[in-house]
DNA sequence: TGAATAAAGTTGAACTATCAACTAAATAAA
DNA sequence: TTTATTTAGTTGATAGTTCAACTTTATTCA
């Protein structure tokens, strides 16, 4: 139990998926700080949509990146408070919300490009492009095993 | 960009584990939930190790789960309150604090046993167990990637 | 039409993660 | 032996996650 590595053998897979969940959010944000901008994977993960998108709702974002509708409403308040993002009423269901990028918004969609590149490159180094494809399968079929509707 | 399924498709990796790792989480306390059991998935990798070893530091939590020494803290603290756990001062270290199972922490590690396991089902449900393996093996080849020590 | 129900968002509370700054104890170095 | 450094752990601050309860607006259907 004194050697790590000897260990990881017996890890089971939700130790694992929450490690390098951890460890990637961590080096990402890293990478990022280093290129002196300041987001986390969190902000990233629903920025990305809301360029996609052009004028995504909540809920659009919250389905799309998995994530409750409460997680949604507070990553958006903080990238409101960065002025990277503003809420706007729909005109015709006055219960949404449209959320559209800022000019700076743009601008630092644009500058965490290359971040998440150089991430991924870290993440995935040495491991054969098959095996990544496996790996992305494997996760999509979890997702659609723990989908329950 | 409405259909959510046409989507998972263009999710980058990055996405898909935070995904899977929320949707894990989710289940996995929702299973314990329904069995009676109040635990987290957090508390319950920690509360693995400490079982495991006996007596474990938290020093050794924290290298094992791959979480940040703070986060050991307050998971503790989490368990401590719960019962199911006390912390001991190290007799021949001072600064170490061995973390101990109580009656109540056995009795619950055994109770949640079974709920790993059908998460764990629910989880790998009609995935190939080759392919299940190459899953592992990238995950933990991931985590020597991003170890920088 | 009018009442019940569903949907989109927000808020509060409890927990976890990360960073930085801190205490206290052990080890290394002078 | 005294000082400097390292190590184990805690605390405070900020952000994200989940659940439950809530508001507001749409939709359903009696």
């Amino acid at each position: 139990m004194e050697n790590k590595d000897s260990l990881q053998f017996h890890m089971n897979m939700g130790k694992l998926i929450s490690s390098v969940h951890n460890m990637i959010t961590r080096r990402f944000v890293q990478n990022a700080h280093e290129a002196g901008l300041d987001i986390s994977l969190d902000q990233w993960m629903v920025l990305g949509p809301i360029h996609y998108h052009g004028d995504a709702s909540q809920k659009l974002l919250s389905d799309f990146c998995f994530k409750d509708k409460t997680s949604i409403t507070r990553i958006v308040n903080t990238l409101e408070k960065k002025n990277l993002v503003v809420r706007v009423p729909d005109q015709l269901d006055h219960r949404v919300n449209r959320v559209i990028l800022t000019t700076a918004g743009k601008q630092l969609f644009n500058d965490v490009l290359p971040i998440m590149d150089k991430t991924k490159k870290e993440v995935s180094r040495d491991i054969a492009e098959s095996d990544i494809e496996t790996f992305k399968d494997v996760l999509t079929k979890i997702i659609s095993n723990l989908e329950n509707e």
